[in-house]
DNA sequence: AATCAATACTTGACGAAGTTAATTAATACT
DNA sequence: AGTATTAATTAACTTCGTCAAGTATTGATT
């Protein structure tokens, strides 16, 4: 049976959905662990599980480790055949692409990069397919069991409609970008605003897997937020959602561009450091403070104290399972972690401060990464 | 048919609780409009109404107002009959309880004060038991109608379980209130925290009705916040959430007794205010500030300036549709509100300034009211 | 070795809860 | 009166699950 023709067994019932949600998020498991954590009966996993295995989607795993107690058939738990069907994940930025190609456990087989010359839609849609014909017709010989990319946008990105309202970096105003590469690609596209989009690899395929609730903070020109509350990404009803950067933590800190004083991203921010630091560059700033300069790692100091602040009342309002921090900033980890650490345990309430924070800068792969999750996600849970 | 007969009729089939739902919170509709809602047929929507009817929860409104453009038959709207089933909803405060009985809707029918000598569990149940006695066998005629009570308790409430973990102003630990009050009424009780509470009754009858997200703010002793984010309550995995008191927005404000500065709660408590003020009471602080002593009336606005910059730290990371701010520290409303706003817009980011934000006084049966409310949404929502 | 208990999985009959499609009902417009 | 339009109902069917019974594979006990 070729790859292609069964592509709508997921779809064909919601158990099956959900069966291969829970073994690409939690990992293999028996038929009986599937009924208990799914709230079905075993017979239903059973039903539901057999076309998978049918499509070549799972695969029936060696009874090596022993479950219970002793006694009783050993489980064959059922794991996912990664390489079954692969994606593709392409993160914007205003001057390069990054793609990879994933399999169904979002692992990067692949990746690419991709200087962009202009922002013209076309020229950005040119180098798209160009990047997903390389990365697609490369070795590997992914080509035949692809059929989705997902794209990564900062900005305002209606993923609904693949429609990107605005992104500042790429200056792009109501570009049906879901529809353009759809057709310039003849792949099922899903576009997603990049922090999301983290969120969703994190929440599905990282640390926060299996969470109930998790949030990403993402720290560098901007300090945004990703959030998952009750199993489910905050939206926002009025558009707005995450924006940590823009919380108050100093009555009398300085002037944020938001018009406010005091914001995280206004102590924390990017270009702010640069400012405060008194240097031309964030990487003149990283050395001198790296090099010892007490006034640079106060500035640094301060950033992280503010970030931790910002966290502290992530946790202290919604609670989340586990707070990962990342972002293109975070290459200066060192300087930062400490002080984001100390903000957030000085100011998280009671029992928020149990809430476990990794702190580490992801590689840059990883936003393209989150590009193809939000594509597996969406091929797994066509609603939603 | 007596109304005891037919108590099963609402778990008869998911679509009948989330219809008898639809109409509590969003008022008479039609079959048709229903359906559309629930994402339902019309066929389905015409089953399980039927033994709703029958049971007496609903009934069809005259076809008075025309729905459509213009032809087509009219439409028999279904609604709910209020006073098929009332529930009790009880607060309980250090030294007083609140009690109401509410019919289907949460319209509050009786209402009833009774103060507590004692905080002892045995003599709370003896005073809950005597008060629900009263307002069931009172004018009205409850009694035969109404098996649910509802229980608000400020502090660390476990709703499942009915456990009452800590609550500080009753200096109880451990207490199975949910078991010792449902022995001693002989009613089906739900316990639930009182800000929790609240927030269910303003989310399904009050302004947040029919909204997605939401957001309540209590301004008191304390400084609470109860979110709904997705239609569904935000708990918070380490069990805090809402904790909007203890966020910092001022790195140089007053010691706030969690071991921090600057937080809300240390600035626009009541104690602190108090303390600020140099009064000996609350009352003496707002009869100070009303007669224009300048001083007093400066720590009314610094108050409700950090009232309005917590909120606007849960507009900016939750984007919640609505927000209402409420709570017995509200008797002062006027000289909170216009510093509430201005701290919000200041702080409010982009799209965030357009959540709307309702602040008033809630009298105090409204604690009481949110208590049946939980209860009469554990009726109609067995799970969840 | 034979049996038993424990656990995992499979199978088929059944039932709950929805769907679609056809029908009936009630109105406005011509 | 006739027709278009919308609302509600009905009946046949589909889907997706459960349940109960049976099979499979192991460790422990006789």
């Amino acid at each position: 049976m070729s790859p292609a023709d069964d592509y709508s067994v997921l779809a064909s019932s919601p158990a099956a959905a959900a069966i291969l949600t829970a073994l690409v998020t939690s990992g293999p498991q028996s038929r009986v662990s599937l009924a208990r954590k799914l709230g079905l009966s075993s017979a239903a996993v059973t039903k539901s599980a057999r076309p998978l295995i049918d499509a070549g989607y799972l695969s029936e795993l060696d009874a090596t480790e022993r479950t219970g107690p002793g006694a009783g058939r050993p489980a064959s738990p059922l794991t996912v055949r990664a390489d079954r069907e692969f994606f593709l994940g392409v993160k914007l930025t205003g001057d390069e692409l990054i793609g990879v190609v994933c399999d169904l456990t979002a692992k990067i087989r692949a990746v690419s990069h991709r200087p962009l010359r202009s922002s013209a839609v076309v020229d950005v849609l040119a180098e798209i397919t160009a990047m997903t014909g390389e990365l697609l017709d490369g070795p590997g010989n992914y080509r035949e069991r692809t059929r989705r990319l997902g794209l990564a946008v900062s900005g305002d990105v209606d993923r609904a409609s693949g429609l990107v309202r605005y992104s500042p970096f790429l200056r792009w105003r109501n570009v049906l970008l879901g529809k353009l590469a759809a057709a310039a690609t003849g792949l099922v596209v899903t576009v997603e605003n990049d922090v999301k989009a983290l969120t969703t690899a994190e929440h599905w395929f990282g640390e926060g897997a299996g969470a109930d609730s998790f949030a990403l903070v993402t720290v560098g020109q901007g300090i945004g937020c990703g959030l998952v509350v009750n199993g489910r990404p905050v939206s926002g009803s009025h558009g707005v959602a995450g924006e940590i950067g823009h919380i108050s933590v100093d009555a009398a800190g300085p002037q944020c561009h938001c018009g406010s004083r005091g914001c995280v991203e206004a102590i924390a921010g990017t270009s702010y450091i640069v400012a405060a630091a008194g240097t031309s560059t964030i990487d003149e700033a990283v050395a001198q403070a790296r090099a010892g300069d007490p006034r640079v790692t106060a500035v640094f100091a301060r950033a992280g104290e503010a970030i931790g602040l910002g966290i502290a009342a992530v946790a202290n309002l919604v609670g989340p399972a586990h707070i990962v921090v990342s972002g293109e900033g975070l290459s200066a980890y060192d300087l930062f972690e400490p002080h984001i650490r100390s903000g957030f345990e000085r100011q998280a309430f009671g029992a928020a401060a149990d809430c476990p924070l990794s702190i580490r800068p992801l590689p840059f792969e990883e936003w393209a990464r989150g590009a193809a999750a939000v594509s597996i996600q969406s091929r797994l849970v066509p609603l939603a």
